[in-house]
RNA sequence: GGGCUUAUGGUCUAGCUGGUUAUGACGUCGCCUUCACAUGGCGGAGGUCGCCGGUUCAAAUCCGGCUAAGCCCA
């Protein structure tokens, strides 16, 4: 081995054995218990960035412990490839739309696109030392999964899940297409804002003039009503006032007459309304605006449109029916100033959306799309939920609120190429179905012929169509393509449901939903037993990362300054469903423990001068502490690994191998050994938590476990990887070895720290005579004190003695333990502290004569409290301070309970 | 507007089934080349635990309200 650590070259190194290895691949064969990761796909509409290369290794993490404690892994390689997204880039890479063009050159470009970024991703999976077991590869755009997605489609239209209905969707009049958010970009521009009369139907007290807004011509009472959108006129539905506006009890329940249109709307009252926007008083028309949308929701409004696809008035506006919407406006606008109903006009600032292709202002029209019944099902997926367990816990809650807030089916259509085709054919006639077969499957309607060859009602020509899935539609039956469904039930039975699912909480109302809504309608059960979250990981600044603020973290530059497992230390920083910034300290931290391990492990292997592997035997003292300190910490260590509380476990691994280890069984440990002594105990010591360390550390830095892994313990241990080798046990728990060995630490600690204070090496010899004190504490170390006068380099005559050396104590406080004497007195606590602290030295003359003061002794206590020694047994603490008798030539120091008698001239 | 989360020294963080002296790391300051490691060791300074109120003998911890930030939704 080399003695420096060459990071770079031994982490390709491993990545490249790992693959010939084959040491992550799922065996289908093993009668080892699955235990199967429903790994998110990654979208494929770029490389990663430092957000997704952390939930990935936390992910991993996972994986290579789940493979130590003896799992069957199931970790698949995926990629999510479908959707808009991907459109998108391809268009604006090429400057297209995707009409312009014909529909499956698109598709194949969008295909091309996104197999560059797979292999680019593939790659960093890799570097990042990502076990994903490419044996079980799948992408959610191929035949084979495509054919799943088809399949579990037509199941649910047997079950009669699915229906066809109209929905409002972003509509770009100019491209004639329907747009998802993502493509609405918003502009500002300047438009009117019309204020005009809407009079009431019924007759008004005069009283109702005195409020502002409402007035009073020789046609009746009117509401003032600020517009933009005048020409929507024709689909205003509703009136709403803010509860707290002062006109709000006159108004509400009333019925207004919309102006040109006559139609009755009422008024409502809701939160809502700006009071401060026009006159406070608004108009909800369908469809305006996003806005308007939750209205609709909310008020389950009539979906009448007023515009068209083409961006022309529809038949509900009258004598403006089939004019564009500006031509409309104007008309409209003029209309209303003919009639006196238009009060005022006034300029106003907006902010829009608009077709990011064209500028084109979005409308939304209602269309006809393809609808999941989602709204019977909320309770089942409550109960699915409920049956499995969340990490965080409070992320379920999250899940349970969007369940219960649910008013709409799930719109599964999408009028977009690439994506999954819907595999049905409808009669150009009669609208009458025609599914696909499953056996078909995967079929493309837009260019396979249907199953039959007419409509089987009418006999009209069948027309495939030209709608796609929703790509949550792919994604959200991971858990099935994983498992086999309809490929392979012997497998299927044995992997479903899976054991996790991973994702981050920003999907949670989809990804997860949708999967367990889905594969619940389809399996009657529930996908995966475990649900983890991550949290987001920001820039450095804590803001989101986005690329169109620059501030993206490529972890491809981390890792090649630092190396992967540095970086994914920085992954195992990250807590659990909370947002993390990207902390560079953390990975530089991690190369500064990376180091510490390997000059540990280095240095162990050089102490074990052994041909053969050291085998347990007699141990000393010493060893039992750290051997116990060890088990503890496996203990809690797997404990939190089972929750997939990574940044705890890997601190609690780290600050035993630094502060345990290193600083303080190591240093005892060497200068035994340098002194031929104990040799066996220690050598089992070392070899066991060297082994034990590597393993406990494995799933978060592979690459560094695995190369001190194979130089030293190879040999000795049958498994070829350390990534397969069983998670480790504790092996000793001897409290009262533990307790002794932690008295003896801190001995040396304290005397290595006064060394260190003096310019003394800890090495360095000490002229000492002896150690004094209390008989528990000299009997504890007295086992060890050979390791002590070695460590410490005493005089090999140094004593260890019980009592205490000549010198004067003298108490020089005392004080009242508040979590003893506050449950004892409850109310009394106060008074009774109070009055001791006021006479402390009447109590420690007392104490000093008696040994120990009474109850008896303080006044405010006289009740019948049992008589007993308070100092003794705690509810009273004593301060002292030592002054030192020292014989000639000799001094005494004091630390903890100890006194050390040293030669006067050492420490000056 | 709703739901969830978070708020602890300059920065990050532990503690949060209540116990009075709040953990660790980074940074900072001082000392030490010490034979695995100066990418190390020892020590110091630095916090009224976001704000207000309540429960309690006792609150970083429990309860209520507020403020700020993040995510999701409307």
């Amino acid at each position: 081995m080399s003695t420096s650590y060459d990071q770079k070259a031994l982490e390709k190194k491993w990545q490249k054995k790992w693959q010939e290895m084959k040491i992550h691949h799922f065996d289908f064969n093993s009668d080892k218990k699955p235990y199967s990761i429903d790994v998110p796909p990654r979208y494929a509409s770029g490389p990663l960035h430092a957000g997704h290369a952390v939930h990935y290794t936390h992910i991993d993490f996972a994986a290579r412990y789940k493979r130590m404690k003896g799992y069957n892994v199931f970790f698949p390689l995926c990629f999510d490839v479908n959707g808009i997204p991907i459109e998108e880039r391809v268009e604006r890479q090429l400057n297209i739309t995707r009409k312009d063009i014909d529909r499956h050159k698109f598709t194949k470009l969008c295909s091309e696109f996104a197999e560059e970024n797979i292999k680019t991703m593939t790659e960093q999976f890799t570097m990042l030392g990502e076990s994903m077991d490419p044996t079980i590869y799948y992408q959610t755009n191929a035949e084979y999964y495509r054919r799943i997605t088809q399949i579990s489609f037509i199941e649910l239209y047997n079950k009669g899940y699915i229906y066809k209905g109209k929905f409002p969707v972003n509509w770009c009049p100019r491209c004639m297409t329907a747009m998802a958010d993502a493509e609405v970009t918003y502009t500002d521009r300047t438009t009117k804002l019309n204020t005009i009369k809407f009079y009431f139907k019924d007759e008004q007290p005069e009283q109702l003039l005195k409020y502002h807004s409402i007035g009073k011509d020789n046609k009746g009472t009117y509401v003032e009503i600020a517009t933009t959108r005048p020409e929507m006129l024709p689909s205003c539905q509703i009136v709403a006032v803010h509860p707290s506006d002062e006109r709000a009890p006159w108004l509400a329940d009333q019925t207004l007459i919309v102006p040109l249109f006559k139609k009755e709307v009422k008024i409502v009252e809701d939160d809502a309304v700006d009071p401060d926007f026009g006159s406070g008083v608004v108009m909800i028309c369908t469809i305006g605006d996003k806005e308007d949308l939750n209205w609709v929701f909310k008020y389950k409004l009539p979906l009448d449109m007023s515009i068209d696809e083409e961006g022309r008035m529809t038949e509900i506006c009258g004598k403006y029916q089939g004019m564009k919407i500006k031509d409309a406006r104007s008309s409209v606008i003029e209309d209303l100033q003919k009639k006196d109903i238009l009060i005022k006009q006034d300029a106003l600032e907006q902010n829009i959306g608009v077709c990011w292709r064209c500028k084109t202002p979005v409308e939304y029209i209602n269309t006809e799309q393809w609808f999941l019944k989602t709204i019977p099902f909320k309770k089942m997926v409550q109960n699915a939920s409920d049956s499995m367990s969340w990490y965080p816990k409070f992320m379920k809650i999250r899940l349970e609120e969007w369940v219960n807030s649910l008013q709409w089916d799930w719109v599964i259509s999408r009028q977009r190429y690439f994506a999954t085709p819907i595999p049905l054919w409808e009669c150009e006639k009669c609208q009458h179905v025609v599914l696909a077969r499953e056996e078909d499957c995967y079929v493309d309607p837009t260019v396979d012929n249907p199953p039959v060859e007419k409509c089987p009602k009418c006999g009209g020509k069948l027309i495939g169509c030209k709608d796609v899935f929703d790509t949550w539609m792919d994604s959200s039956i991971s858990p099935l393509y994983n498992t086999f469904w309809h490929r392979d039930d012997e497998k299927f039975k044995k992997l479903y449901p899976m054991s996790l699912r991973p994702q981050a909480h920003d999907i949670i109302r989809t990804w997860a939903f949708y999967t367990i809504l889905r594969c619940n309608l389809l399996t009657d059960e529930k996908p995966f037993e475990n649900i983890m979250m991550g949290g987001f990981i920001l820039s450095e600044d804590g803001t989101p990362m986005h690329a169109s603020l620059g501030n993206v973290i490529d972890p491809l530059k981390i890792i090649n300054e630092y190396g992967a497992d540095a970086f994914r230390c920085y992954a195992a920083s990250c807590a659990l469903g909370v947002d993390n910034a990207f902390r560079k300290k953390d990975v530089i931290r991690g190369n500064r423990l990376l180091r510490k391990i390997w000059n540990v492990e280095k240095f162990i292997s050089n102490i074990i001068k052994s041909d053969s592997k050291p085998e347990k035997t007699e141990l000393i003292d010493i060893d039992k502490w750290i051997l116990t300190k060890y088990s503890k910490l496996v203990k809690k260590c797997t404990e939190q690994m089972d929750v997939f509380d990574y940044s705890q476990a890997m601190k609690e691994v780290e600050y035993f191998l630094w502060h345990k280890l290193a600083d303080h069984y190591i240093e005892m440990a060497k200068s035994s050994i340098y002194n031929n002594e104990n040799v066996e105990s220690i050598n089992y010591t070392l070899y066991t938590l060297g082994l034990g360390i590597l393993k406990l550390f494995a799933p978060f830095f592979p690459h560094i476990t695995e190369e001190l892994y194979q130089e030293h313990f190879k040999q000795f241990e049958k498994d070829k990887s350390i990534h397969i080798a069983a998670w480790p046990r504790e092996i000793l728990v001897d409290e009262e070895a533990e307790n002794a060995g932690e008295i003896t630490k801190n001995y040396i600690a304290q005397v290595r720290s006064i060394k260190s204070e003096h310019g003394m090496a800890l090495n360095a010899p000490l002229k000492s005579y002896a150690t004094y004190s209390t008989l528990d504490k000299i009997s504890k170390m007295k086992g060890s004190s050979s390791i002590i006068k070695s460590t410490l380099n005493l005089p090999k005559n140094h004593k260890f003695v019980e009592g205490k050396p000549e010198i004067q104590e003298k108490i020089t406080g005392i004080a009242p333990v508040y979590s003893k004497i506050g449950p004892l007195f409850k109310n009394e606590s106060k008074k009774i502290n109070q009055w001791i602290k006021e006479h402390q030295n009447e109590l420690i003359k007392k104490i000093e004569d008696n040994g120990d003061i009474k109850w008896s002794d303080i006044s405010p206590a006289n009740s019948e409290k049992p008589e007993e020694m308070l100092v003794e047994n705690g509810f009273i603490q004593i301060k002292k301070e030592t002054k030192v008798k020292g014989k000639k030539d000799r001094s005494i120091l004091k630390f903890d309970d100890f006194y050390l008698e040293i030669s006067g001239d050492v420490i000056k």
